[in-house]
DNA sequence: TTCAAGATTTCCT
DNA sequence: GGAAATCTTGAAA
């Protein structure tokens, strides 16, 4: 018995897909134009299986990463290491690396195989009616301490019956905010790139929309 | 082999 | 508002 896996999703988050009428979108919605998925994925939720339950959060907040020209992004310059190559896989796929030697970021893989972009999942809510505290997933760290997603699970399909999974539902769409991406000031010309999306009316943004920035 | 820096969070003043 | 925590990755030597 393991008292404190640290793969363990958070009990609060439990959740039952078929319930609340969420499915997976198809494969050719990841193979998108990137910043069009990292709009879409604003309002769609995200769900880890873990001894056969599920748990899940509605996606709150996003940043778009655009592969080889983008200086932010970690296939920049056609980087193409050990740690990145799930963002040169098909588009559907899940990316997930450490920051600061402590904190995880999942990411979801956009465009084809050979197209190394991705979409950052920044920040996220609990399940409607459920017990999670409105800021539990309210940053790309806390956003995967919270499903208990690592390291472990990048490359994983999203599609296909896997332990993680994007899902969506047929509500109306969130109200979008945009602005530049967080914590990339050493991104050079990429720094101001608006390719930051969030649902203007949630509360578990990650942070408030920078001064200029918003729509 | 060595070393600087990071797609963050939290706690301190 | 500022800094510490903490370690893997990537690039240079």
């Amino acid at each position: 018995m393991i008292a404190n896996n640290p793969n363990r999703p958070d009990p609060r988050l439990l959740f039952d897909p078929a319930e609340a009428r969420l499915e997976p979108p198809p494969r050719a919605f990841f193979r998108r134009d990137t910043e069009l998925v990292a709009r879409a994925l604003v309002g769609m939720h995200i769900a880890r299986r873990f001894r056969g339950r599920w748990y899940g959060a509605r996606i709150v907040e996003t940043e778009a990463y655009l592969g080889v020209a983008d200086r932010a992004a970690h296939s920049w310059g056609g980087r193409r290491t050990e740690r990145v190559a799930p963002m040169w896989a098909d588009g559907g796929r899940l990316y997930v690396f450490l920051v600061y030697g402590m904190h995880h970021c999942a990411n979801v893989v956009t465009r084809r195989e050979g197209v190394p972009e991705a979409v950052l999942l920044r920040a996220a809510e609990g399940p409607p009616g459920g017990a999670a505290p409105p800021r539990l997933l309210s940053g790309p760290g806390k956003l995967c301490a919270a499903l208990g997603i690592t390291t472990a699970d990048s490359g994983l399909d999203l599609l296909g019956g896997g332990p993680v999974t994007v899902l969506r539902g047929r509500g109306r769409r969130p109200r979008l905010g945009v602005s530049p991406r967080i914590g990339v000031d050493y991104a050079a010309e990429a720094k101001d790139w608006r390719l930051r999306f969030f649902d203007t009316e949630s509360s578990a943004v990650s942070k408030a929309p920078s001064r200029r920035g918003g729509a």
